[in-house]
DNA sequence: TTGAAAGCGCTAACAT
DNA sequence: ATGTTAGCGCTTTCAA
């Protein structure tokens, strides 16, 4: 490996003059930086990172976890976040976590250990030894999408009344029945994400009044499917499938050219983030918008603010509208 | 921050004890491990990876340089790869181009920096100059299914052979005349890259015969799509259109419910890589079905092999067979 | 079983 | 304009 030293000797000057030729210092001469770049183009000298930030204590990356790269959803996101971020001359670092516990924590952690300025991420799981282990590290944290704790800073949507109003336009399209198909509940043993635990809460609530008793169903496990088709055979009611989130919506869709029914006219569909995989669809599916510019700036600017009070942020929704209700 | 010097101080005893003690090293005592080790919770000690791999010139990380998150063809690789890399104990960073030149050499040069122990990346251009500076890198570099240099170890599939068989299918299921459409040649004036010349190649060859002359038309700007429309209206002839990638067969699929045609009645269309999309379509897409797992693997197989000549390995692609032709 | 000290590659303060 | 040196936080000999 070529270090300074190497380029030093190479040239007949001092590492500190080394330094100095490309930290674009200004005392050295001329012909002296000349000669030092030249040598370290030939060398193939690259400074090392690691002993930089060891003595500036900035590493100048901000840190991303991120659970699902495969849900274009989060690409969104990570895009996005990445641009403002390079805007103002900071590196993302992304790290996958594949749906796993264990893995959120120990990314988290060798971020703290990488020393990058910030951490971003999406919580994977929720529980208040996790959320007063995250205060306790020594770098910034911010939470996206999913609120932890009133104390870690947190972007987010108004989950609750984005459902409220899902609902809402639900039964004033005339649904009579519906079924809201959740993720798992208390996934493996944990409190609720907040996602969750919101959505549902906004569903129930707006259906106290508008879909009340067994009109409404709430499915939550994996054999969804089945019971989507086994629920929209109960009743001649118009009937509505409310979906947390657009990959449900899209298996639902799937699932229905299979059983032979059509949307809108056989059941209506609703999803939620209004992924942009839905454009290509025949089926223009209603979904609600997640703002995910505005969480992702509001994200990068809560990182690079002070302020004594943690940030709780949450962006209002909105319906976009499509043929499927 | 706290570092190692504070919980030396903390416990009464020197830095290499509490070293030892987090090292797992034999030679320490019961009693002072536990104390280290309680001290160390306490204070919330993070031993620092910048210092650590400065001392041991080892990071354990693998570099990802990737130029489209949006894509769910991506997602999906680097998911794999991330699987594959856990599994040996490494960490994978990855970090996003967008779409630009000089990210993409920023991004080599910051993981080279950052002395990662292996570069992954999927080129988005190709020179000669580009490949010379990559190969006097310190740092190990794999290139993804683009080729970019006889040297440069390379991972991906039979580019002109997908075409040509592809063709051929085409071919054989009675279409006259066809549409390729390519990404743009000769981008910001640079050699096409390794995917666009080769799939091209495989057009052209299997076309010489297949579809002579006028029969065959390559598009390649950005106004493909009205110009498809034309060429559509152009002949009575069975005609089909055959796409670079399945998002351009997206596009198309999209456009001609506007314009009014059915698929495969009208005429047929396929794809190339058989991103995980196409299941929610209504229309069942014939694509090229990109073998990504064992890209994944053989690449990572190939970062932690030793050899002396650089490895070129083209995996074998098939079609998956839909409806659309 | 423990401590002292060298040194990883670099930056920055201080000398010359 | 250039060189010398301390030290960033850690690991790893070598002594004790």
């Amino acid at each position: 490996m070529v270090t300074i030293k190497d380029v030093a000797k190479a040239c007949g000057v001092s590492i500190a003059t080394v330094n100095r030729a490309i930290s674009d210092k200004p005392d050295v001469s001329q012909k002296t930086r000349e000669k030092v770049l030249k040598k370290i183009d030939e060398l193939g000298y690259i400074p090392q990172f690691m002993a930089r930030s060891l003595v500036s204590g900035k590493t100048h990356i901000i840190g991303l976890i991120v659970f699902d790269v495969m849900n274009p959803f989060f690409g969104e996101l990570t895009a996005v976040i990445n641009r403002l971020l390079r805007k103002r001359g900071y590196r993302l670092q992304t790290c996958i976590i594949d749906n796993s516990l264990e893995d959120e924590k120990e990314a988290i952690n060798h971020l703290a250990s990488l020393n990058v300025d910030g951490i971003l991420f999406i919580p994977l799981h929720k529980s208040a030894e996790f959320a007063s282990w995250i205060k306790k590290l020594p770098t910034k944290v911010i939470s996206l999408l999913n609120e932890l704790d009133n104390e870690i800073d947190f972007l987010g949507v108004g989950e609750k009344e984005a459902m409220e109003t899902a609902v809402g336009w639900i039964h004033q399209k005339g649904y009579e029945r519906l079924l809201y198909l959740s993720p798992p509940l208390h996934w493996r043993g944990n409190k609720n994400l907040d996602t969750i635990e919101r959505r549902l809460e906004g569903v129930m609530k707006a259906s106290e009044h508008l879909f009340p008793g067994s009109s409404l169903e709430v499915r939550t496990d994996e054999g969804y499917l089945e019971r989507s088709r086994e629920w929209l055979r109960e009743s001649s009611q118009k009937s509505a499938i409310l979906c947390s989130n657009d990959i449900y919506a899209l298996d639902i869709l799937k699932a229905s050219r299979e059983w032979g029914l059509k949307i809108p006219q056989d059941f209506g569909l609703m999803g939620f983030d209004n992924i942009d995989t839905l454009r290509y669809l025949e089926t223009d599916i209603t979904s609600v918008y997640y703002p995910v510019e505005k969480v992702a700036k509001a994200a990068v600017e809560c990182l690079f603010s002070q302020h004594e009070k943690p940030i709780h942020q949450r962006f209002p929704t909105k319906i976009r509208h499509g043929e499927s209700l």
